[in-house]
DNA sequence: ACAATAATTTAGGATAACCTAAATTTTATT
DNA sequence: AATAAAATTTAGGTTATCCTAAATTATTGT
């Protein structure tokens, strides 16, 4: 029953499940880009999956992939892993965090049950990674999440940054240096519907602003505020 | 030239390393064992290793094989992350010393030089894992060790514990259980020389005495006092 | 309805790491 | 020198993962 699958299952898991998160399915060319191999390989992997025991993905041709109950299960237990591995690599061993992600992306697939327990309480059993993901609980319960991406914000709507998805070291870095980290405030003061620019204030750091396209508006995911 | 080489090919270094560590070479069946594998695959791994570039081992067919110093590096650097794991689990992360091994060989595959350098330092530079293993430092220095095997301490010797030669859990439960960790002291009272029992007396602990086989005593590292 | 785009199939290969059984060769033992 | 033990060779096979190019089919947008 128990089958532990292999690390690029896992990984074809991990994408399937962050394509799928709002709903719909993830198409081959979409999982093909994030995995950095060709279509064709994708396609032959979904069928695999698709017909294993038990089935990992739902898969209509030419429609692209869902998770099933299995599917997701596994997809979650590495989502957990990665971003328990990235908290405590932040908190504990003081790395940054635009390096983690490489570093977790290897371990996740290698850490047993008990080293996911004690890191998880060694953190407090964190719900947030440093980048503001959600880390699903033992049971594998994702936390809610209320957040919307940045790039709807509109002014003079105010909002408080959430999480950051990317895992591109040199953008984290960017980010950083523009202080959009998750915690911040921000408040839409201008919006351009051409270039969908938007142009945003920090709160807190003396009125600062910047504006942004949607390559980094639409990564940044924040919670609007009243 | 830096060709990282795969966590199979770690694994037999690692384990030539240990067959050859007091000079000597490693036989097909001893790392065949150690493996668990045919002979016929290691002979295959071997010739391998040989004619790889550079070459990792020196092998003369029927004689075994030892590690050129490329092979003796790689293998170091298997072991010194082998090892730290073993410390940051016990140290940081509360494991036990009989279930450290299992986890740390996973993990010593995968965790960058960064990760290395990190617990290392976290750890403030150890020089023995928990079982009394020394860890090579960052130049991969091998801390000299003059240590001599229990089984060769004769009445009216005295020693102290310095390293455990085992990974099974279950042996390493069973010393924890009679006080044979590193640091302690004994004393040979006994000694048969048809089944080669030896009889130890442990101070501090209130004169406890115990009867230890070879398969006991062999694995035992003590240095002699006075 | 038609063209463009996306997805799939087909057919052939590649690599790394193992396995087996049987035959052979080398080395060590008596 | 003969035998036993250890190591090697040979000749097959497996599994998991990936690749390519070319042809085909399905879906979507206008």
């Amino acid at each position: 029953m128990k089958n532990i699958p292999s690390s690029t299952i896992q990984d074809y898991l991990k994408h399937i499940y962050a394509l799928t998160e709002r709903g719909g399915m993830a198409s081959t060319t979409d999982l093909a880009a994030r995995l950095g191999v060709a279509p064709a390989s994708v396609t032959g992997m979904i069928q695999r999956l698709a017909t294993a025991t038990p089935p990992l993905v739902t898969y209509r041709k030419h429609q692209g992939v869902t998770l099933t109950p299995e599917g997701r299960r596994a997809a979650l237990e590495v989502i957990r892993h990665h971003r328990l591995l990235e908290t405590y690599l932040v908190t504990m061993l003081g790395y940054s965090w635009d390096t983690v992600h490489e570093e977790a992306c290897r371990l996740e697939h290698v850490i047993s049950e008990e080293f996911e327990a004690r890191i998880a309480a060694a953190l407090d059993h964190p719900i947030r990674d440093p980048h503001g993901e959600p880390i699903p609980d033992e049971s594998l319960e994702m936390p809610a999440d209320e957040s919307l991406p940045l790039s709807s914000l509109r002014p003079p709507q105010k909002a408080v940054i959430l999480r950051v998805q990317s895992s591109d070291p040199a953008l984290l870095r960017h980010l950083e240096s523009l202080g959009l980290v998750p915690g911040a405030q921000v408040e839409a003061v201008a919006h351009s519907p051409f270039d969908q620019n938007l142009t945003i204030e920090l709160r807190q750091t003396a009125q600062v602003r910047h504006v942004v396209g949607v390559a980094i508006s639409s990564r940044i995911y924040v919670l609007v505020q009243e």
